[in-house]
Parts: structure tokens; C-alpha cells; sequence
DNA sequence: ACGTCGATCTCGAAC
DNA sequence: GTTCGAGGTCGACGT
């Protein structure tokens, strides 16, 4: 296997614009090392003075400038751009437009240290483990995670202006339980919004509400307004839900296999 | 000037290994073009299966793994990373660490088509050329930008909860105007954000107030919610801001100058 | 250190 | 197509 298509070290600037063409016509990966100038004009507008830096134009055609440090690119372009090279005396120009909105990046080369092209393929899957949806999932497998004999009633009531709420159940009591969902530290915000979504159904519904932040860990700030509010947190780590949409997983399969 | 101090083409595992260690050691920028495995655990936990990707390693100690499409780094690490180099039977294992929050970035290769260390100095200033905050500071300068003989009261009103609003100024009239900016487009956030601030000071004040989103545009959406909030739209070009900014800076120039 | 807010945000889903 | 909300958001600025 042979990824990498094409390298070359300190090439002159009109060698390097060869490379360039021909790996924009094919739609190649191209990386290149050097001393750059950019400007930039669309949604804002910028110009970045001399340095080096890396220049990475993607196989879609999305094109990343970054500076030797930091993790955000310093200019950029989004997928789908249509690139054009020109050499002019001393200086080799990239150029990245796109419209929708109209905007484009120009890269100006003084010397290039290394010029890659190369052809790439990745159908890699990737997976982030606990998102809040599959903690919502591990909850309605296992209310017991939040609370001992809550019965969920359905996954998602509309509340119209006011937004979704994560979870509707029924508590040992009779009450009803409104559960927002927060795979990490939950903060003012989530207190709020899940405050939101009491206003709004005791408009509704006469009958006891409870009111539960279900969330790793209550931001400390969060703590005052959701007692003032007279709701309640529960703390449920993302590793429980983990384990529980496992074991769930792993039933499913011996199910399967048996 | 030579950036980039070491290229190699298809390198053994050990080989690559050797030039990670000696990189790492002197914070120098790395750049990885090959197949490799990710694994990530932190704030989240994530999986990436085999696929070809760019990994770049910068001399802050960020690191990127960037698929061969696509704006975004589908792995990363923020700056100030501890960076490994482990050479196990069949593949090379790059680890970035860091602490607060506890996480870690794990790449496995199998296969090396490009590894390239460099050391390479930026100090090209960098520079947007209109902001909000110049926006601001443009009204602020000339407040005619927005409507005859407006004046401005003071920079931040401190509105508690509510937040903060741009601009708070008087009319002819004596009406108390709020001054909502935006630098692109406003959207009906722009709008109830407004409609915000001026519950919370109708509250507080006992006289007449006006809105006033000041933008570029107002999105269609948003103008039949201006209008029944009783809010007003005025256009307003960054362009206009930025020339009222170059003028500002030229006649300080030349007062500097004189 | 924490909290808030803007971003050339990007990205995806829902409508 | 547009709108809305989340993000391992990041980064800057204020307290």
C-alpha cells in the first residue's frame, strides 16, 4: 500500500505548482511546510503576515493553515472549495474560493520546505462511547439508576416553545418526574431549562411534579438555584450507563446466539 | 533556512520510532501521514478504527489526527501534552497526555508512509479585520452610524442575570435606547436577546425604552418577531465601522504626528 | 481558578 | 433549503 504519491524537499516554487496541479485535478491530499502569507476575505476578513506554517488542503477540498503552535487553524476554508495555483515572480499563490457563502483564502508562497500529495482512503469507524442519547437509553433500560422504582412513560414530550424533555416518568408516589439528562457536570443552564420545562406543564397538567438534573456532578454555582427551585439532583456517572447498555448489548447477543 | 529537518519515506516502525523520541525531546513540529488506531479518554472516550489519517504533532505539544476529509481533527489534544513513543510487536503507539482535565489521546500505527519533524518559527501577526467589539467601538466613535443625535451613556450596562447589552444610549427625545449589534446577519436570537434586556430594565426603569438590533441584515424569520415586540431594525455595513476605525486611527496618527 | 460569550465557529438532525 | 442545538467545542476576557 503506498499512501503517500508524491514528496518533495525544498522543490523550486515552479515544481512545487506542478505538484499542486496535478493534485487538485485528481483530488489528492496535500500537505505543505513553509514560508507563507494569507488573506482571507468572506464572513470576516484577515490577513496573516509572513511565517511558516502548515498548509493542509483535504481530499474534499477543505483547506486548514496552522501555525506552529495551537489548535486552531489560523485560516481555513470549509469542504468544497475550487482551488487554483499561480505563479507570479518570486511567489507561488494558492488560492481556495467557495460560494454560500462566497469567500476565499489566498495563500502566498515565498519558499516551500516540503510538498506532499498523497492519496488517502479511511472508512474507519468511529465511535464516542457515552453520549447523553445513550445515557438516556441506559436510564430508560434501568430507571433504577436514577431512582429506585421509577417507571419512565414516554421518551421525548413535546413541550412545544419550551423544548424536549429528556425523559417522563412516574415516581413510587404517583408524582410525575421530569428527568433532564446531562453527560457531564451539569451547570445553571441545565437547572433552568429543565425549570423551563416544569413552568410549562404545570400550566397543563394538575398533578405533583418532580423535577430531577440527572448528571455526573452538579457545577457548585447550580446548587443554590436548583434548591431555591425546589429541584432535585441525582448523580449518575456515564460509566453506570456504559455498563448498563453493555450487559444490555451482550444480552441481545447471547439472545442472538442462543 | 531549512524548517524541515528530517523526512522519511516509508520508514520501519523502529526507524520512525527513534525520530518521534528525538522530536519529542526537542518540542519539535511532527507530521504523520499512515494507518493508525485511536483511542481517546477524558472528558469523553471515543474509538477510531484502522484508516489512513494525517497526525500532526505541534511544538506546543497539541496534537491533530485529521481523516482525509473534513474541516475538523476527528482526534486531538489540546497544547501542553506529555507526548510517549512505545514500539510494540507490529506497531507504534504515540501517546499525548495531559492533566486538568485528566485525559489522553492514544494513535496506534501499523504502517509509516511519511514522517516529517521540522522546527519552524512564526511570528507573522495576524489580524481580523472587523469584529463586533470594533463594531462597538465604531458606534461608539461615531454614534450617527446608528441614528441622528443618539449619545451614548455608557459602555456595559450590567444587567445581572439578563447579561449584558452592547450599547446603551439616549435619543433625541430623550428615550433610553438599547443597541443590540451584530456583525453578521442577526438572527431572532439577536431579537429575543434584546427583548431580554429590555424586560430586565423595564423592570428597573421607569421610562421609555427602545430596542434597536443593529446588523448588517436581519434574517426574513426574525422580522415579523422584531415588529411585534415594538423592536426596531437599523442596517448598519462593516465596511461603514471599519472606514470610521481607519479614520479614527489616521487622524490619531496624524495627531501623533503633528 | 471559574463563568460568560463570540466564532469565518463546525456539524448534524429536525422541520 | 433553513433553523436549532450541541461540542471532548476552542479562545478571549472579566472576576
Amino acid at each position: 500500500m503506498c499512501v503517500v504519491l508524491s514528496v518533495k524537499i525544498n522543490p523550486t516554487l515552479a515544481d512545487a505548482a506542478e505538484t499542486l496541479e496535478q493534485a487538485f485535478r485528481r483530488r489528492r491530499l496535500v500537505l505543505l511546510v513553509g514560508s507563507c502569507r494569507v488573506d482571507y476575505e468572506g464572513r470576516a476578513a484577515s490577513t496573516l503576515e509572513w511565517g511558516e506554517r502548515i498548509t493542509m488542503i483535504k481530499q474534499d477540498g477543505s483547506v486548514l493553515v496552522h501555525r506552529p503552535t495551537g489548535y486552531e487553524p489560523v485560516n481555513w476554508q470549509p469542504p468544497k472549495c475550487m482551488m487554483r495555483v499561480k505563479l507570479e515572480d518570486g511567489s507561488l499563490v494558492v488560492n481556495a474560493a467557495r460560494q454560500e457563502p462566497r469567500e476565499a483564502v489566498s495563500i502566498e508562497f515565498k519558499e516551500i520546505s516540503l510538498a506532499t500529495t498523497g492519496e488517502l482512503t479511511d472508512n474507519g469507524e468511529f465511535a464516542l462511547h457515552v453520549t447523553e442519547e445513550q445515557m438516556k437509553q441506559a436510564v430508560l433500560i434501568a430507571p433504577g439508576l436514577v431512582e429506585a422504582g421509577l417507571k419512565p412513560l414516554q421518551q421525548e414530550k413535546s413541550l412545544g416553545e419550551a423544548g424536549f424533555t429528556d425523559i417522563v416518568a412516574e415516581d413510587n408516589n404517583g408524582n410525575l418526574v421530569i428527568v433532564e439528562l446531562k453527560r457531564v457536570q451539569a451547570s445553571k443552564d441545565a437547572v433552568m431549562q429543565l425549570q423551563r420545562y416544569l413552568d410549562t406543564l404545570r400550566e397543563r397538567i394538575d398533578r405533583p411534579i418532580r423535577g430531577l438534573v440527572v448528571a455526573p456532578e452538579l457545577r457548585k454555582n447550580a446548587q443554590p438555584l436548583l434548591a431555591s427551585l425546589k429541584l432535585e439532583f441525582v448523580r449518575l456517572a456515564p460509566e453506570k450507563c456504559f455498563k448498563v447498555l453493555k450487559s444490555q448489548k451482550d444480552a441481545k447477543l447471547s439472545q442472538f446466539l442462543s
